[in-house]
DNA sequence: TGCAGTGTTGCTTC
DNA sequence: CGAAGCAACACTGC
């Protein structure tokens, strides 16, 4: 589930390997009915154009715009990949395996740099791009939410059309506990937990960060917008800012399927206080608190009782 | 065995 | 218009 840190993770991860490279093919067995006449490689038609724009392209550099992967290349064109819930993107090696040498390995699709991409048990990789110097950097999905299109005129129409319905990023100079405030008050009658993952509100939270950052604010999920306070305010900003680069710095999290581009794992997930410690005592000191899970706009939040308030 | 849970986003329904 | 719920999909765990 690659939230902002993971999309950040993988950002960084692709812009160093795939410096003067180029892509000099691209393979996907993405399909889909219900894509049909939408702009998304799951459409046969619209990957036949995808794959034809991208083929010989120079890479240019790999952006991160809320939970979005933009890789501008040549011809000013921009591939846009939204991981959804369980993408992650790998570099490595492509090689042919038989059935035996993977039942062997099979730990090794997201484990090392060999992809083991003919394999029929290998259900995940979905989308291949082979690279000028004979690697790929591939898209691994098991539940294909993952969407992938093209975007043109690069830095223009597109990419600005997408920013539009994107709120600031909370890493950004300019965000301001003051910028915080007045996005979410554009949610005051909503929880706290629903207004910070609304990407509207701000770029780049979703389920794991929106719940750490409110046990770190000791505010509960469930409170509303309208009556959080300004000295609260104050510290969810603060928390945003202290969570977030950490994980970053920690290589994002791999609770659930999130691999870096060469197959390891994060680590933030061994640091939670509150996303999925339900029944646990509540870490803070001098708090005697169970961690509760409850359900917010179809969502799990998990926090503490006690002293999220 | 069967079904709820997993979380992102956009679409449909009321 | 806004809130609620579902769909896209596959696997895990109780």
């Amino acid at each position: 589930m690659p939230e902002l840190p993971e999309v950040e993770t993988t950002v960084r991860g692709i812009n160093k390997v795939m410096d003067k490279l180029s892509i000099t093919d691209v393979w996907t067995n993405y399909s889909s009915e219900k894509y049909l006449g939408k702009n998304c490689i799951k459409n046969p038609e619209y990957f036949k154009i995808f794959k034809e724009e991208c083929t010989g392209m120079k890479f240019i550099q790999a952006r991160r715009m809320a939970k979005n992967i933009l890789i501008d290349i040549e011809g000013r064109k921009t591939i846009h990949i939204h991981m959804k819930m369980t993408g992650h993107i790998l570099y490595g090696q492509y090689r042919k395996t038989t059935k035996s040498e993977y039942e062997k390995t099979k730990e090794l699709w997201t484990a090392t740099n060999d992809i083991l991409l003919e394999s029929p048990f290998n259900r995940f990789i979905r989308l291949v791009f082979t690279l000028s110097n004979g690697k790929h950097l591939v898209l691994s999905d098991m539940r294909k939410f993952a969407q992938v299109s093209l975007i043109s005129n690069q830095g223009l129409d597109g990419v600005i059309s997408l920013a539009q319905k994107l709120g600031p990023e909370p890493l950004e100079k300019g965000f301001t506990a003051g910028i915080l405030k007045t996005q979410l008050q554009k949610r005051s009658r909503w929880m706290i937990k629903k207004a910070l993952l609304d990407q509207e509100i701000i770029s780049g939270i979703g389920n794991i960060y929106g719940d750490e950052i409110l046990w770190q604010a000791k505010i509960s999920p469930e409170r509303m917008v309208k009556d959080v306070t300004l000295k609260e305010f104050l510290l969810i900003h603060k928390a945003i800012q202290d969570i977030l680069p950490k994980s970053i710095a920690m290589g994002g999290d791999s609770m659930s399927d999130y691999r870096n581009i060469y197959g390891e794992k994060g680590k933030f997930q061994n640091f939670h206080k509150a996303y999925r410690q339900t029944g646990k005592l509540c870490q803070r000191k001098s708090c005697a608190g169970i961690i509760k899970r409850i359900t917010i706009a179809q969502r799990s939040a998990h926090f503490c009782q006690t002293c999220q308030n």
